[in-house]
DNA sequence: CAAACATATGAATAACTGTTCATATGTTTA
DNA sequence: TAAACATATGAACAGTTATTCATATGTTTG
């Protein structure tokens, strides 16, 4: 939410140097990708979406630590949910991820 | 140098989910730029090599601070350096960096 | 409605991280 | 070579974070 506001008021293209505050959301924007669970359960979610269980197995993390995980990616606006009865599906909110995520296997893996 | 050895490993594109030594890889990197002083030196060396002083002036963050930062962005080969006397001037070390940046600006500020 | 199930959440703890301070290393110049 | 300067680095401390555990919320089914 936060992150919008101030995004109006900063230059989207690289030309400038981004403005303070834009520098500190985007860090905060890192940080919810530096987390090997995180990172697991967001390329997990590019086969599609998945309810918290399937994760928490495919994972071999508690279901408690990939809800409060997903609680995370969901503040960050990286995952949408729907529910359907009592189990809940979580997906990418959008294309950002994987292309975020594909910039960083580059710079790994160059 | 550890991430080099994984990285051959694995895919690189995204058409399947990457293996687990490349996302915990993929992990650290991001948690490099998950602190927002890293960031602003990054962006800082958008325009041209700078020297330790002149970025510690410029984010009026301590001279030992930018050190201890900077060699992390070195140890994550996101940043080189090179020496001209006394002075160290510290640049980008590929494009990769802005290209980063880049994706985690358009998120924020879609 | 009660029991079973799926998920979310608060508190506590252990591990990690960024800054500061003091000092070391390396380079120039007087 | 001594002093001054630029940078690097180790130790310590404060703040943050991810997991666990216990439990709450919400949903279905008997």
């Amino acid at each position: 939410m936060a992150e919008h506001i101030h995004a109006d008021h900063c230059n989207t293209s690289m030309d400038h140097i981004p403005c303070d505050e834009m520098l500190y959301d985007l860090a905060e924007l890192y940080k919810v990708f530096g987390d090997s669970t995180r990172v697991k359960i967001l390329c997990i979610l590019f086969e599609g979406e998945m309810c918290v269980q399937h994760i928490s197995e495919m994972l071999s993390v508690s279901q408690s630590a990939v809800s409060h995980q997903l609680r995370i990616l969901k503040g960050a606006r990286l995952v949408k949910y729907r529910r359907d009865g009592k189990i809940v599906y979580y997906s990418l909110a959008d294309d950002h991820v994987r292309k975020i995520i594909g910039c960083g296997i580059e710079h790994i893996s160059e």
